[in-house]
Parts: C-alpha cells; structure tokens; sequence
DNA sequence: CTCGACAGTGAAATGCTATAACGCATCAGC
DNA sequence: GCTGATGCGTTATAGCATTTCACTGTCGAG
C-alpha cells in the first residue's frame, strides 16, 4: 500500500534488491553495519520513487513490524542512512528518498515531479558551474548547495 | 535588540524604509492590503538580513506589542507577504527572509553566510539555465526551483 | 438602507519535524 | 575483565505548520 508514485509500469523488487546491495557494500565501506532497523528504513523510504517524511517512515515501520518505535530511532538510522549516501534529504518537502543512482563523486540535483511525485536525480555539474559563477561576482565563498527543481516528469508531461 | 548579524557597519533604517514602500507598492498593485498586522510582520522579517523563523517573528511581535497572538496569523501574513514576493522562504532552514532587491521578472538565488547568517540574493539567470540543460536529457519539464546557497560572504571569508 | 459575499483576523487544537538528555546492551581490542 | 565505541530504547521538549470554527468589517448589489 505504501508503494504508490512508481512511475508507469515499473516492477520495483529489483529496483529495491540492487538499493539493498548497494546499501550494505556502503556501510561495509565504512566500518559500518548496515542493522536491521536500518535496513527495515531504508527499506521504507526506498519502498517508492517518492520523498517520505519522517514519521511516515515510522508508520510505515509500526504497521509493518507491530512494534512500538520512537521518532527517534527512525531518526538516527536516517542519519547513518544519510552518512552512507543510501537517502538523501529533500530540504524543500522536509523529508527522504532513496538513492538509486550512484554517484561517483558528481553532484546531483534533485528533480521532483509534481503530478506522480517521483524524485529522480541529474548530474548538477553544470548547475555547480554556474553558481560559482553567479556568485563570484559578490565573493561569496560557496561551501554547499540545495538545489532542487519542480516540475513534470517525462511520464507525466502532456504529450 | 533583534538586529543583529547586518553585516560590517550598516545603517538599516533607511534600507527596511526603502523596503517597506516597495511592499506598498506590490500590494498596492495587486489590490491587496499591506494592513497593520501583516506590515508587523514584514518589519519583524526585514528587521535583520537574516533569516527568520516563523515563531521568531512571533516572539517579536509578542514582545513588540503587547499583544497576544496566535502562530497562524504569523502564517497568514507571512503568506500574504510570500505572495506579494515581499519575502521569501528559505527552505532549507524553514525561515523566512525579507526580500531587499526587487527582482524584476530575473530568477534569483539566495546565498546564506554560515557565519553571519545574512541572506543575500544574486541573479540566478545562468543557474536556471544551467537546471533546465541538465533536465533537458531527461525530458524534464521544470516548473520552478529551489537553489539556496551556503558559504561565507565576502565580508566572512577569511582574508 | 439592508443584505450577502468576501477578506482579514482571533482562537484552539492538532499534527509534523527534529533534537536533547539519559541509560543500557553489545562487541572489539587491550 | 576493563574500556571505549556504537547502536538503540525511552522520555521529554523544541520548533514548524495547518486545520477548523468563529467573528468582524468593508463594500457593492438590490
């Protein structure tokens, strides 16, 4: 019931296998584990192609394992899921979605859809490019940046 | 005793002056009001050049006037304000910050000094086209974007 | 003038997002 | 066995935002 927002006829299982290993090949890279409450979350965020917040992921948690669990510890696995790349934040909705595109050391922008809510991500060398050039003018010292677009997606646009 | 975080020596009366015409004029020309609640508001926001949080803006209102007031009208008029292009959100911190350079139909984004905590705007004409290269390989079809900028402003960064 | 529509506001309750502070259990390494 | 690091349970609290209902004032139509 969770899994809704999956883009046309998509067969998620391997979608979500394929996020799994990625997942514990992240956490073994690091020193760390990839827990069964993380992975019980991940699972709830990458569950579908769209952003989650956070006590949904809780609910979807309680109703799905019967146990009682704080905002909390949904929470710190985010966290550890965050520091793996696994999830990444959606600073305009206030909540998480899965990673399924790698990146290897490129920045990626966030694109949401605004009609199936699907978030996918594009390459944003570019996009880095040009912010540092919009913002040498004022000498402003670029340390990070959130850029996330809203839009259709190529499913949703009208033809 | 709320201006704080205006950068170097900066008189900022004259700066939230200019500001609160200009409001005049954008409500004015929508046929909306700038009543007295939401010119509070607005002057609870331009206050600093920091972003403000929406409870922020109610606790200065509170301690400003006297009077009680309920969050939602903070929100109400924070909308208006929004809406008139008055102020702008800064999603990645949940705050609002008053818009002190009229864009005139030009895309801009926000940069946030991690020092300071100053909120500017530069023209984001290049970004928007560099978002809509990069969206354009996936048929994206972009609507409006979030790009908000961390780093050190010039009067931040170290020497 | 009266009526009704509508914008603006007040108030209470609720819900969502996020973190702080404390403590316990486990496990690796000495 | 001790110790430190990691992970998680629990309670409480802080911060952000909306829903819902109700009241008032303004203003144009009749």
């Amino acid at each position: 019931m969770t899994a809704k927002a999956v883009p046309s006829a998509h067969d998620h299982r391997p979608c979500l296998d394929e996020a799994l290993r990625r997942a514990e090949r992240a956490f073994d890279s690091r020193g760390l584990k990839l827990t069964p409450l993380r992975r019980q979350v991940f699972e709830a965020i990458a569950d579908s192609h769209d952003a989650v917040g956070a006590y949904d992921v809780l609910d979807r948690l309680v109703r799905k394992t019967g146990e009682r669990m704080a905002p909390v510890s949904v929470y710190r696995a985010i966290d550890a899921l965050l520091d793996a790349g696994m999830v990444h934040r959606l600073e305009s909705r206030n909540a998480f979605f899965a990673c399924h595109t790698p990146h290897a050391g490129r920045r990626h922008i966030a694109l949401v859809c605004e009609a199936c809510r699907v978030v996918s991500e594009v390459d944003g060398t570019g996009v880095s490019g040009a912010i540092d050039a919009a913002t040498a003018g004022v000498r402003f010292t670029v340390k990070s940046a959130v850029v996330e677009v809203s839009g259709l997606c190529a499913a949703c646009a009208p033809a």
